[in-house]
Parts: structure tokens; sequence; C-alpha cells
DNA sequence: CCCGGAAGGA
DNA sequence: TCCTTCCGGG
């Protein structure tokens, strides 16, 4: 059965978490469709995690835990996505023991089947309209914060981050992990809700503004008057940096934008 | 079950 | 690059 992670699940009691989903769209569509990413590994999981596909994966007891329930159905799962039939638990595994040195993920040693996400190595990127006036005023202070999360973690090697946006607290990203947010021992991980893909081919509205959403939105028209303004912008989820080259290179849905900094 | 090396594909 | 496949070893 396939977890297709639309409906609500508003398990938090907060408002703020509960229209929540996990990602957009745009993440899951096949690597041939245009300005779109290939799913990885950890997204699909995190997609069954928040949605509560509760037969294969689950939520485990601290915060950013999971266990795989039935090993060899979320291979199969994981297969039908990537269009690999014969995938199984050990080539899975396999998979999620690549991210051990990515730091995405680390095993709980001891525990059957449990690995447990690096959340420290989430970012949120606030919400324009909860970002501190500085920061408003300076829109380059998000690379600078970006810089500081970095040194905090000790990391100048980690590929891939996972980015949210749209924080309904304030000064997220100056608080020191462990992330300043609801800690639910099972239900969604509160990842901010996406805002939807543009269609390709379409014009976005020039003006800066509210979207159907009801959040910030500029268009990327806006990255070339200043493309440092684009970590405060909706509109992206994931965020690759590479050190190499004095590089940032931030992947939008639709565009990738290389930040000479 | 886990762990990582090696090779290779798309 | 991010796995997929395979595998010897603990």
């Amino acid at each position: 059965m396939q977890c297709s992670c639309n409906s609500s699940v508003g398990h938090f009691s907060s408002p703020y978490w509960s229209r929540a989903v996990l990602f957009p769209d745009w993440a899951y569509k096949p690597a041939w469709s245009p300005g779109s990413r290939q799913v990885q590994l950890w997204h699909f999981l995190l997609e069954l995690l928040g949605c509560g596909e509760g037969g294969a994966i689950g939520w485990g007891g601290e915060w950013g835990e999971f266990v795989i329930r039935d090993p060899e159905r979320l291979a199969r799962l994981w297969g039908e996505r990537k269009g690999k039939p014969h995938m199984n638990y050990d080539k899975l595994s396999r998979a999620l023991r690549y991210y051990y040195n990515k730091r995405i993920l680390h095993k709980t040693k001891g525990k059957r089947f449990t690995y447990k996400f690096n959340f420290s190595k989430l970012i949120l990127v606030n919400y324009p309209g909860y970002l501190p006036p500085s920061s408003h005023q300076n829109p380059s202070d998000s690379f600078t914060v970006f810089k500081k999360f970095q040194k905090l973690n000790n990391d100048s090697v980690t590929k891939s981050y996972l980015v949210s946006w749209n924080h309904p607290l304030p000064h997220t990203f100056l608080l020191p992990k462990p992330l300043p947010v609801p800690q639910p021992l099972h239900g969604p991980i509160p990842f901010i809700p996406a805002v939807a893909r543009p269609e390709v081919g379409q014009r976005e509205p020039r003006e800066s503004g509210l979207n159907a959403n009801g959040w910030l939105h500029r268009s990327s028209a806006d990255w070339d008057v200043n493309p440092h303004i684009s970590w405060n912008l909706s509109d992206y989820k994931y965020l690759n940096v590479n050190d190499k080259n004095n590089e940032k290179e931030i992947i939008f849905p639709n565009t990738y934008l290389t930040l000479s900094h």
C-alpha cells in the first residue's frame, strides 16, 4: 500500500503543526521530470514516518530515532519507489550505512533495526515574517548564521541539509541544538508545510507577496538582483552546500543557483 | 544483524 | 553523486 501523505497529520496540539506535510511534490518526481530530483532514501523514510505508515517503519523512543518494524516490507516499498524490484533489506541497509559518513543517520547500537536521524543537521530557515529585524535589513545575515551553524556543528563536510522554512518560532537558528521544536515520541516530524512547486514554464508573479498558502513569496527574478536574498525566500526545500571553491549551491525546485561568496 | 570495501549504473 | 549489487567478515 502506498502512503500518499496527503492526509492531515495533525498530531500536534499547536496550530503551527496541524497542517504540516512533509515534502513538496517535486521532491518525489521521477528523475526525468524537468527540475525535479530523484527521491532520496532519507526523504522516503521521513515521508513514511511522517504520514504514519505504521506497518513498515515507525518512530522510536528518542527524538529522531526510528525502528524498521518490517524490513522486507520497507525494502519492497523503497524498491517500488525507485523501480528496483529486487530491493531487499540487505541492500537498503547498505544505503543507510552510507548515511553514516554523511551524518544524516547513525545507528542506535544494540537496538535491532533501529537508526536515528541526526536532526542537529537540520537547519530551520526562518519564515521571513519572523526573521529578526537585523535579518530583514541585511539578508546576507542568513549566510552568516549558516556559517555559525556549521561551526557549531563542527561540520565542514556535510553535503546535504534538510531545510525547512516558514518556521513559526522566531530566532530558531540562533538557538543551540537540540532543535527547539515539539518532540513527539510518535507522529510526524514537524517539518514545515511545503510550498507547491511552480509549474514548469509558468511565470511567477513579479511582485513579492503572499502566495496561495499565505506565505511570503518572491519571484525568482528577485534572485538576480541580489542572490543572497534567496536564503530567506520560499520555494526551496533542500539545500546542498559544497565548501569546495568557496561556493554554495542552493537547489531550488526548478533552478540551480550557485552563489559565490 | 550489522559493518564497510569494491565495482558499477544512471 | 547516491545509491544498487555483492560480499567477506565480526
